[in-house]
DNA sequence: CAAAAAGGTTGACAAATGTAATCCTTTCTG
DNA sequence: CAGAAAGGATTACATTTGTCAACCTTTTTG
C-alpha cells in the first residue's frame, strides 16, 4: 500500500516513541515530546492529526483517552529510508558508504570486528538457501 | 564554518552536477536539470539563487556567462549527512545498518566480498598508526 | 541588422513543515 | 462541588520547498 513512506524529522520522533512502546495516549506523547523536542501540547496534537491523515498512525478509543498506534514496521520504514538515502548519497552502494567511513577513520577497531561478524553471519545465511 | 549543511533533494541535484564537474554555467545546469528533473529554466535559476544565499555555491564572472562553483567537499557533506542519517535511523550505529541489510537479504555475494575487502583495508590502515 | 538563444532577475503561489494559542469538553481530586 | 488536569478540535502563522511565468539584457547567428 503505502509506497513513499518518507518521514520527516518530527514524524520520526513520534514514530520512535510509538515503536518503543505501543500504544500510547495523547498525554504520554505530549510529555515525551515536551522532553525530547520541547514541543507544546498543541504541537504534539497537530503532529498526531497530520500523521493520521497520512495514515502513519491511527487510534482506538480507550477507556478514557485514545490509544495511538502505528502499523508501520520500523524495519520496513528504516529499510526504505536507507535505500533512498543510499541512492542519494552513494549511488545506492552500501560498500561506498562503508568505504567512506573507513577512509575517514570513522571506524573503530570494535566497529570493524562487529561488521566482520555481521558479514560472517550473512554469508552463512546465504549458504543456507 | 558551515555547521548544518543539510541538503534537500533539489539541492543535492545541483550539487551533484557541480561535483561531477566544476564550474558550470547557468545554461549547462539548466539543461542538466531539465533532463534529470524536468525543471524549467527559472526553476533552476531560483535554486541557484537560493543556494547562493545559503552559501552552498558561488559564481565568478566568466567571459560571457557566470561560472558556478561549490566549495563544499562532497566527502564532507556526505559524511555529515550519513552521520545524521545513522543517528536518526540506527542510533548512530553503522553496524546496525549493515545488519539490517543483511537480515533482509539485501546483501549479494558480491556486496559481502566488497565489504570484506573494505574492512580489510581499514584494518591495515589502522595498524599503520 | 533582426530574430533567436543565452543569461539573469523578480515576484509569485501552493504545499509542506514547524510551532502554537484558543477554546471546548470530560474527568479527576482536594 | 469547583477548580485543575487531561483530552481533543480548530485555526493560525511563519518558513521552507518546489515550481514557474514574465520580463529584461546581452550575445549569437542566419
Amino acid at each position: 500500500m503505502k509506497e513513499n513512506i518518507s518521514l520527516n524529522n518530527s514524524e520520526w520522533c513520534i514514530m520512535e516513541a510509538l515503536w518503543q512502546e505501543q500504544p500510547k495516549t495523547l498525554m504520554q506523547l505530549v510529555y515525551e515530546m515536551k522532553e525530547k523536542q520541547g514541543w507544546s501540547k498543541s504541537t504534539t496534537g497537530t503532529m498526531l492529526r497530520r500523521m493520521q491523515e497520512k495514515a502513519y498512525i491511527r487510534f482506538e478509543e480507550g477507556e478514557k483517552a485514545r490509544l495511538y498506534f502505528t502499523d508501520l514496521k520500523r524495519e520496513k520504514v528504516v529499510l526504505k529510508e536507507t535505500e533512498s538515502f543510499l541512492n542519494r548519497a552513494f549511488g545506492g552502494s552500501l560498500g561506498l558508504l562503508v568505504n567512506t567511513f573507513a577512509e575517514n577513520n570513522q571506524l573503530t577497531e570494535k566497529d570493524i570486528e562487529e561488521l566482520k561478524q555481521i558479514l560472517h553471519k550473512a554469508e552463512e545465511k546465504r549458504e543456507e538457501n
